[in-house]
DNA sequence: ATATAACAGTTGTTTTTGTAACTAACAACA
DNA sequence: TGTTGTTAGTTACAAAAACAACTGTTATAT
């Protein structure tokens, strides 16, 4: 029963998406784990701190679409490391109010040069425009789901 | 000490890629883990043999960049499903051939058909041109790093 | 032949994630 | 003021992933 069948997982657009994240991930992770043992949602927590200043987990996780528990545990290992300090919001004692030490913003300083390295990196072979329609297209894509 | 600063997170092309390829994962999982059960690892792995046919553990690692053990257990448990079947290699007898039984090749068929929805409806929203550049540079940045 | 290395696949252990239930604080409204 | 519902964040437990060590088999090379 041979069907007349043109599907091709490798032109599966989620497929070849997700295995671009993935590789992307893989090769710039050794950045953040192998220099600073920090996990991605640690790197994220660290880069939303460093671009933003003063946040809520409540925040950042919103806006880095990250479940709360992923944000609590990540915000634990960065406060552990004493990279972050926590402060309670005085009007409201549910929240708390995330910022980065020095040595905190001294990581973030690093693993924002490195970002940039990187993304200069990836980019090499590609044409202006191709970058545009890119960053076009992963915007439209997340847009499909809001 | 206020930076110079105009690195944007969410500007960062390994960000904003892992971010769509989690947002558009999340949105098929259901297709798959909701109807029957089975993880992105198993997905892969049954689509692979659906759409390749007959192929070994390693192949599918290979092809699909998935580490040997995370084959292993999808394979495993594919096969306690019944969607799979594996026969020893006669001439090498550490090669096992992997092929969908009449059951896997149902659950083939329909996630296929589901698949291609998907991507139709991902797309919608998309011109042709986009399309093929997005593709063109999903190709590129898996190339960077081959 | 036989020792050594390489390979396909599995198993065991640890680390990380997902999910649900929880605590503490605030909000709304009778 | 209660009482009920909602929210921010944590914790406990179960599921999954990562990593290393393992078994059995084949290849290489002396």
């Amino acid at each position: 029963m041979q069907k007349n069948d043109f599907f091709l997982i490798e032109d599966f657009l989620p497929y070849i998406l997700t295995q671009a994240a993935e590789t992307v991930s893989a090769n710039f992770q050794p950045f953040y784990k192998g220099k600073y043992g920090i996990l991605r949602t640690e790197w994220r927590v660290l880069f939303h701190l460093g671009n933003f200043g003063q946040m809520t987990a409540r925040d950042i996780g919103i806006n880095a679409k990250t479940h709360k528990t992923k944000i609590s545990r990540a915000v634990f290992r960065l406060e552990k490391k004493k990279y972050l300090k926590r402060t309670t919001s005085e009007d409201d004692r549910r929240l708390e109010f995330l910022s980065l030490t020095e040595k905190g913003l001294v990581v973030y300083e690093d693993l924002k040069e490195a970002a940039e390295d990187f993304e200069k990196k990836i980019i090499r072979n590609f044409t202006e425009s191709e970058v545009l329609v890119l960053r076009q297209c992963l915007k439209k894509l997340e847009e499909n789901f809001d």
